[in-house]
DNA sequence: CTAATAGTGTCTCTTAGACAATATATT
DNA sequence: AATATATTGTCTAAGAGACACTATTAG
């Protein structure tokens, strides 16, 4: 008895700001594919520190709105281009005392996956290339370069073995498209017998039947995404060549 | 010149006491096996919340000793445990509201593998047995019990595809003992011959020329694990029946 | 018809799983 | 010699890579 007392004394006494913490905050890296080329979205800050220069999109939690930390990585996403479920995973937690200049900083990441055409966004964002390496060109915020470039190996990484890549894709889409974006992102050619046995044999995509898509030459089948929203794993990786 | 000014005038004024920010801690999932069973470290807590109760080890970021998040892990792990420098990986981060009574609060979760000989504690820890779904039968503080669960199965499913089980061997061990901690792990048999294949061919392990461990019946082979500490991950998952 | 891409058939290669044969200590 | 476990050999199966063949549509 006295001792759960104690402790409802000690929690009405506890007071977090007595105490040196950390900032802690979220940080989200959204991929899609633009012209044959991956890109991440980033966004100009309006406040200090780095203000005016351009970072991913994040920012601290707000314990009033937020009831979880996947909660706050979901807001920030939406407040940015007003996209609401798209595939988004947690990454990682980077913390050290160097990478923000009020202190030690710990920052909880993210990665999205996005078409490109469900984004809108205003003049504080823009979307930027990537290079094979994940390299923006940009001198970004605080460790943002590295995070990105962590990120994209993490997305490349994941696309060897798994059907993820499908999120950057419009509701409609061919095999061929498919293929390419997988090319894009694995940075290298895939063979196609075997790529369409993969995808087809994984039941994560279904025939639109009777609807098909000119090209260029013959006319290719339409599929969609199957309702179900989870990633398929396979045994094995590929390798893109 | 007037904009790098204000920066600095805002970082000289910035004072983080004056925000509303959550609690962020480490919690470092601890595993070994014992008399053919997975076991978990866990710590009993010296003070509120949660005082007396059984719990993960961890606490909060020292931002004075501490770098990194990765240095408070390590340093929370060999606080408690007196080993230096296991195998020890982030895992994830949860965070939200409810899970701690002192407020929002954030924890960055790491597992680590041991080998069970090379660990000494104190009256605060103990280990505890872990059945097939990862519980441990005790009623933990904050959500352990579901920390724990989740990191076991991060770890059966690592375990698939990776060498990582290796760590919780003592330095020199048989090419069955090693079979035998997978499949303690995995939760069932594996193919004798095919999992010498596999593991010899990863280049993770070598022979011990001339040492050799009794056994029951015949002597076998000792090996130990390869300077390099890397994780070597195969192309394909084994299954254990 | 030709060009170009969509879509398929089939052979090979790698590696895991099954299963059994052989090797070697202990009793 | 009998037993039990260590160690190896070999066949099968699944799935990826290579490559070439067929199908279809625009021009």
């Amino acid at each position: 008895m006295s001792r759960s007392l104690d402790e409802k004394q000690f929690l009405e006494n506890y007071d977090i700001h007595q105490y040196d913490v950390p900032l802690t905050s979220v940080d989200v890296v959204v991929f899609t594919i633009i012209n044959e080329q991956v890109h991440v979205l980033i966004n100009q800050r309006s406040d200090f520190p780095f203000k005016n220069k351009w970072a991913t999109p994040g920012g601290f939690i707000d314990l009033k709105k937020d009831k979880s930390i996947d909660d706050t990585a979901k807001r920030k996403l939406k407040e940015k281009t007003g996209y609401d479920a798209p595939y988004l995973e947690q990454m990682g937690s980077i913390g050290n005392a160097k990478r923000d200049p009020r202190g030690w900083s710990v920052t909880v990441t993210y990665f999205a996956l996005v078409n490109a055409d469900n984004v809108t966004f205003g003049e504080d964002c823009k979307w930027c290339g990537l290079n094979d390496e994940g390299e923006t060109g940009e001198k970004l915020a605080f460790d943002h370069n590295e995070l990105i470039k962590d990120a994209f190996e993490r997305l490349r990484n994941k696309a060897q073995y798994s059907t993820i890549v499908l999120h950057v894709l419009p509701e409609k889409f061919t095999l061929s498209e498919l293929q390419n974006s997988y090319e894009i992102i694995l940075g290298g050619k895939l063979n196609k017998a075997g790529f369409r046995r993969r995808i087809l044999k994984a039941n994560v995509i279904e025939e639109l039947e009777g609807e098909s898509k000119q090209t260029a030459t013959r006319t290719a089948q339409l599929y969609r995404k199957v309702d179900d929203e989870e990633v398929h794993f396979y045994m094995r990786e590929i390798y893109a060549r």
